[in-house]
RNA sequence: GCCGAGGUAGCAAAGUCUGGCCUAACGCGCCGGCCUUGAGAGCCGGUUCCCCUUUCGGGGAGCGAGAGUUCAAAUCUCUCCCUCGGCGCCA
């Protein structure tokens, strides 16, 4: 959410940022908002004009009524009796006019950082950086959905019977790999300095408002019938939502939690798309770095959460290209957005495995996260990141692609030897 | 799920029965100022949000959330949420 006191002294500029978006409609909606918010802000001062005058009455009743003076005191009662329905009649309107603004300020999305590049779709994307060498194969690899099959790691056919499309078992070596995964992220997020965290799976309408998860993204996620209860797609969702209506201290930043949760999406945009294998799939567990800390602090904070994730990428030794998400492709939370795109040898191409926002103070307004410098300092709004680390089937896939041998085998990263009793995994 | 006790500002804590100088006391912490060579003590002001005002300042809201009664609600009524204790059920 932007700051209404922003748009009211700056509104060229908060223009000027939206334009780089290139949709119109934000346009349109910013104008509707400073037109919203003026009537607002006139209807505000009569209301409270009003108010005003209802309690110096009750105040003047009080003195009547202790000095006795009945007569006088009819008259002021009859007085004010009129002014309360007239109160709620006007508090009737300006409630409307709040829920239109506070409707157009969810939907409108957070200002972007000047180095997001200006562009459109996946096109516009800047790689700013590649690791690692991709792998010459002799044979031709394959994809991720052929070797999994092949050596039973995975059945999607009966899944599918059980829960539909976008569903899967996973079985042997891949659920081990699965937990060696996770102790690997989790051993590499403590050792950064982030505290671990199992979260909440459902969580309240409020909280994925302030989130920016809802109203925009409504499409792509679960909700639980008859409960004020949203599967979420991210343990970002919970983890940020921990500190909402709440003032932190500055000497406690960064806050670093490492989330460990089972993500659950509806993928509703993506039909046709990526619709074999363990991909894209409607639950996956994921670890993922989130950081609250303040404005002078988020930007560093923010190529932190990507170093730690290149840091476990490069230790699996896939090659990757790091991107610069641009205007038109970036959504309306993060304020400038990496993704890490890990090597998949079948497709000769590079694949999302990792997203690194920088939130800035879009998240934390909505959930009212604040801090102080010091007890008795005024309140300043927080900054929030978040990164993936792992999601761990979309990881599987391009480790499985990246290790395969010609005769479908899988050899297993050498960092994960240590927790697993198998170094490969064989018909 | 049932019974009981609670939820008041950064923390802590009174007020609730009996509606009205509650402008939410007293305190702790912290910030600013005065004083001091410096610190402490002491004194003064401040320490949630919103609106008006260039400034000075003025006004409004807020006591877990929402609705109601009333000229007037932290206080009375209703619904809901959460915490703690006891009982029950349970992986």
């Amino acid at each position: 959410m932007l700051d209404i006191k922003l748009i009211r002294e700056k509104p060229d500029f908060i223009r000027e940022n939206l334009a780089r978006r290139r949709k119109p409609e934000y346009l349109e909606m910013l104008d509707e908002l400073i037109e919203e918010d003026k009537k607002w802000r006139e209807m505000k001062l009569e209301i409270d004009k009003l108010r005003q005058k209802r309690n110096q009455l009750t105040g003047k009743i009080r003195e009547l009524k202790q000095q006795g003076r009945e007569e006088e005191l009819k008259k002021i009662i009859a007085e004010a009796k009129e002014i309360p329905d007239k109160i709620k009649e006007l508090e009737d309107e300006i409630q409307k006019i709040e829920e239109h603004r506070r409707d157009l300020l969810l939907h409108l999305p957070n200002l972007l950082h000047e180095s997001v590049p200006y562009g459109e779709g996946e096109e516009g994307n800047l790689v700013v950086k590649t690791w690692g060498e991709t792998r010459k194969f002799d044979f031709q690899p394959k994809s991720h959905v052929d070797l999994m099959e092949k050596l039973n790691l995975i059945d999607t056919q009966r899944a599918a019977k059980i829960s539909g499309a976008r569903f899967y078992f996973m079985k042997n070596e891949l659920v081990e790999l699965e937990y060696a995964l996770i102790q690997h992220a989790i051993r590499i997020l403590k050792d950064r300095g982030f505290d671990l965290i199992v979260t909440p799976p459902l969580v309240k309408e409020y909280i994925m408002i302030g989130g920016g998860f809802l109203p925009t993204y409504r499409e792509d996620v679960y909700k639980i019938e008859d409960e004020d209860l949203f599967l979420a797609g991210t343990s970002e969702a919970p983890l940020v939502g921990m500190h909402a209506d709440e003032i932190l201290y500055q000497d406690d930043f960064p806050l670093r939690y490492a989330g460990f949760s089972t993500c659950y999406r509806t993928e509703a945009g993506a039909h046709g798309k990526d619709t074999k294998g363990i991909f894209r799939t409607h639950h996956f567990e994921k670890v993922e770095q989130i950081s609250i800390t303040g404005p002078e602090q988020s930007w560093d904070e923010h190529e932190y959460l990507f170093e730690t994730a290149e840091i476990f990428w490069q230790s699996l030794e896939i090659p990757y290209r790091k991107v610069n998400i641009c205007t038109g492709d970036i959504g309306i939370v993060a304020a400038k957005k990496y993704d890490l795109e890990g090597w998949y040898p079948s497709q000769q191409t590079y694949r999302e495995l990792v997203s690194t926002s920088n939130c800035t103070d879009y998240q934390a307004r909505r959930l009212k996260i604040r801090y102080r410098e010091k007890d008795g300092m005024p309140t300043k709004i927080c900054h929030t990141l978040n990164s993936t680390l792992i999601a761990i089937q979309r990881g599987i896939t391009c480790i499985v692609e990246n290790y395969q041998r010609e005769d479908g085998s899988i050899e297993i990263p050498k960092v994960l030897h240590k927790y697993l009793d198998f170094k490969e995994i064989t018909p």
